[in-house]
DNA sequence: CCTCACTTTGACCGAATGGTCAAATTAGAC
DNA sequence: GTCTAATTTGACCATTCGGTCAAAGTGAGG
């Protein structure tokens, strides 16, 4: 129920450097006793902000979470929106990936429903991580609003144009690829973000398994190409 | 940008009961002032809990937005939670709505679009309740939960009821009625409480038309019974 | 075992926040 | 106008919270 966490040996990502630079020392290797407790508090921190959100979580919560002192959290991470600011950095390589990984080479509407069924995975496995996204997104984005005109929406419109060429070639059926993406974001992450009303309506059954079966039918009608 | 105020004149709905109590009075209908500023302070509300959460909001900024005294808005609600609560009751009333008209003896696509357009127009109309909403579920519905699991559950399971009859006569094609249903709320939510999200990756452009176009064509192409 | 840098913490601080209260002000019935 | 109940508010309180700091503890290399 963790994400993936990078090798240790990676050369310094983008997002370990500033928690580096907080420490006093400035280039040394992180030590074990680093590694452990900055994942600790990581791991406290998605677990409490994605329940409460960055204002309705406190630094006494993350540190009880994270089987640490106060002070000793503040000897880590400078502020507590360095904690959740960490999180959300190292959530978004994350967050693009699936959509990155679908593939302008591949069979048009396998290369689709595979990108569904991985994002819905995503909303299985992470769910806090999901709901850590979708709280950020919901205050407007204070944090990463940048990120998304930048980065984001250039990925999706590269993905858009494959999508556009697939359409021109008869692959899959006409459609307005923008909103197809979002579709995909909106139906995937319902299920992780919404989980709670989803199984108030379902009852206990677990959701995933039919809520895969049924997208996989909804986007095969709905991208497959009408008969010549 | 408001919801429709239910007429003063209607008798006591549930909602309203409360606040009443909670004033020195108990069988009284409300004053002007007690009318004016209950509206005012609700408003502001939404205004402000939609932004960032019951936590995140404080009563000064409630309090500021409604052009009211801190200890006068408690006055009129006895605590935050009160007027978040009486927010929440108010707000769920209007979001069952769109589904319960779904008319069992229409024409099938046609209702099942037609619930589509009123939801993605509820989205665009009622963004603050959207998010409000949203805030809600994503905490995990502490507020509602017991209402998610009584009547939306009762209310899904009838409109499950229907579409099943109408796939049983041929009317659309078959498909998991409960999963159509979360994603009709899923796809038309999204525009709303992933705004920042959408306007980021399209630009400025208003996204609601396209979105409207966009969802009509897929429900339409997912729905369409196969040719006999 | 000593040393020194790294790590941990108890005590504390100022600001923010939800809420109270008694006193002052105002609206409306007569 | 007068009286009463409704309304409004300034001052205040207790608690919570993010963050600081000096001092104490600890681990590893020599």
């Amino acid at each position: 129920m963790q994400l993936p966490q990078k090798d240790a040996n990676t050369l310094g990502s983008d997002h370990r450097r500033p928690k580096i630079e907080q420490l006093h020392t400035m280039s040394k290797p992180e030590t074990r006793i680093q590694q452990r407790n900055r994942a600790a508090i990581l791991s406290a921190g998605l677990e409490i902000f994605s329940q409460f959100g960055l204002r309705g979580s406190t630094l006494d919560q993350i540190a009880e979470a994270a089987g640490l002192s106060k002070p000793n959290l503040l000897y880590y991470f400078k502020s507590k929106d360095a904690i959740y600011t960490a999180l959300l950095e190292r959530l978004l390589e994350t967050w693009l990936d699936p959509l990155q990984k679908m593939d302008a080479n591949g069979d048009p509407i396998k290369e689709i429903l595979g990108y569904v069924h991985r994002k819905l995975a995503m909303s299985k496995d992470y769910p806090r991580e999901s709901r850590l996204f979708a709280n950020e997104i919901l205050q407007g984005a204070p944090h990463i609003a940048n990120h998304l005109s930048q980065d984001l929406r250039q990925l999706v419109d590269e993905k858009a144009v494959v999508l556009k060429e697939w359409e021109a070639a008869g692959k899959i059926a006409p459609i307005d690829p923008h909103h197809l993406v979002f579709s995909i974001w909106a139906m995937t992450q319902h299920y992780a973000d919404f989980d709670v009303q989803v199984r108030a309506v379902l009852g206990d059954k677990d959701p995933f398994e039919d809520a895969m079966t049924y997208l996989d039918t909804l986007f095969r009608r709905m991208l497959t190409p009408p008969k010549p």
